[in-house]
DNA sequence: GGCGGGAGCTTGCTGGCGCAACTGTTGTCG
DNA sequence: CGACAACAGTTGCGCCAGCAAGCTCCCGCC
């Protein structure tokens, strides 16, 4: 009891039927939209963990972020991160540099080569998700998607934080 | 060059303003939605994979379902849904038999402690997809919501079945 | 000023999943 | 009828990611 999910087993207030189709939709969606990316993007070499760790960087002050923001921007864990790093220092595309500032920060930072194979990628990548997601909606839709998700997002956020 | 994404090489079409904060709210926000589910689904000892088989075998005629088309629906390759039902099998949920009318095939069925992890997890789950997501948007934007995914849906089912 | 708590990153271990290869079964076409 | 393609499911392998433990280093507090 008293865990974050009760209060609602006295009585369970179930989906509706615009609800149920709009969650429904969701769910079995999600999956196949990020395969769909995903397959999109193994023309370039990339993953989209890597594509957006290459966009991230890409959009940092000196082409560097801190290990620990990047992660969070990724929602990745920290052990994560390091692995995906790993592959992407092995490709060239990213060189980690100790801070000078903090020495235990590592800093992620984009090589020209990490540049160049963004700048290869994104091009495609965007017409990807033209194909499979704006380009299916109106303008109006989109207005609403982007009022969903960051309604949504800052719900999450605003829970995560309370402890 | 000479991808299936090409034809937009030529001028790659980037994405507005607000086509680029929708896609970049739902990036950001996805991950996490899907890991709030998962953390409280847990409380019941399920994942959401498993919660979905539940559904879909509670759904299915006979509390039964070919292991194809339960793979199908679950977006997951054959491999994956062979070891989740090991997982489920031995947590006494589903059980395996052989279908009579097709030797290869085989039919997972729910059994009733399966049936009661359903129920017992089921209006924890519904107030979980309610607080992170449902709730936080008025009627109009989930009526918007439940149109994006089934328009998006519907393009890559029919992409996907044209080779 | 040094010491304890906590931040930041990495490593060992584990679990989930996709791909490719394999077995067994069905359906089809000559 | 017999051969061959196609389908259903499982298994070996590899990859990716999370958790927990460990290390180094920062900072605040006595």
């Amino acid at each position: 009891m008293m865990s974050s999910v009760s209060g609602s087993e006295s009585k369970p207030r179930w989906l509706d039927e615009n609800e149920q189709r709009a969650w429904r939709a969701y769910v079995e969606c999600v999956g196949d939209l990020f395969t769909a990316f995903e397959n999109d993007l193994t023309e370039f070499g990339l993953t989209m963990g890597d594509y957006q760790v290459l966009v991230y960087l890409s959009e940092a002050d000196d082409q560097a972020l801190r290990m620990c923001d990047l992660a969070r921007r990724l929602q990745l864990s920290p052990s994560g991160l390091t692995r995906r790093l790993d592959g992407m220092v092995k490709a060239g595309w990213v060189r980690r540099q100790n801070s000078q500032i903090d020495r235990r920060v590592m800093l992620a930072e984009l090589t020209d080569a990490g540049r160049t194979a963004l700048d290869d990628a994104a091009p495609g990548h965007v017409a990807s998700v033209r194909r499979h997601l704006i380009d299916r909606l109106d303008r109006h839709q989109v207005q609403v998607m982007a009022e969903i998700f960051t309604a949504v997002g800052d719900g999450l956020r605003k829970e995560s934080d309370v402890p």
